[in-house]
DNA sequence: GGTTCAATTCAACGTTTCATGAGTAGTTGA
DNA sequence: TCAACTACTCATGAAACGTTGAATTGAACC
């Protein structure tokens, strides 16, 4: 994944809404989900919600469907991965210490210190 | 890691220069490295760069330390590997595909089209 | 004490992002 | 074709962000 890319994804993500929106919609998976639905689910306005599900799929990290009146959303699960493989590799040159954290649970400057 | 904490480290994270700024200072390890050398390194002005230092520091990705007249920065790896160890576990369930992605190089939506 | 270097803080400005509500476009079934 | 439904777009104002240059603080050296 391109850098340009990613730090698209990571402003798409950095927000409240929109990390709730990728959370309900990674658990959906490849079924995805209908805009009116997940309005009601995370008690969105319907412009709102548009706004923010625009955002992720210009990021790339959401594909949509039409479905008779409906739309479906669901998440690029590959460009999620991507995404944080480029922080792990790329950017942080696979460094051991983040991939602990990342792959375990704490971290050992955590666990260092009581 | 909490949850505003993983939305302060994506917003901190989702800038051209605070990537950089991650990226060259990860290479540097607990060493770090004093700001006016980043500054150098990076072609960024005296305030852009503490702008942005305090950026990544209020979000945690960064640790200071004055040493006599330099300020020494180092980036907290831990603090990288449990944000994405939150967006892994927490955000995208552990899911498989993302997983994949993120240990490998691609994806599998990425193989599947040429 | 005064000077110099390093780094931060501050105010100002323009840009971007966000939330809201109203209005619009596309689809379905009678 | 019409009404009902779903989802999107647009305009507005408020808030946050990013850049700049000047002023300030802190430490070291004479």
């Amino acid at each position: 994944m391109e850098r340009s890319k990613v730090l698209a994804c990571l402003s798409a993500l950095a927000h409240e809404a929109r990390l709730d929106l990728v959370r309900l919609l990674v658990r959906r998976g490849e079924a995805g989900m209908a805009a009116g639905d997940i309005g009601r689910e995370l008690g969105l306005t319907a412009s709102r919600l548009s706004f923010h599900l625009a955002a992720l799929e210009q990021a790339g990290l959401l594909r949509s469907q039409r479905v008779s009146r409906n739309v479906i959303y669901a998440v690029d699960t590959a460009a999620i991965g991507q995404m944080i493989h480029y922080l792990l590799a790329d950017c942080c040159a696979d460094h051991p210490e983040v991939r602990a954290c990342c792959d375990g649970a704490r971290g050992l400057s955590s666990l260092s210190a009581p």
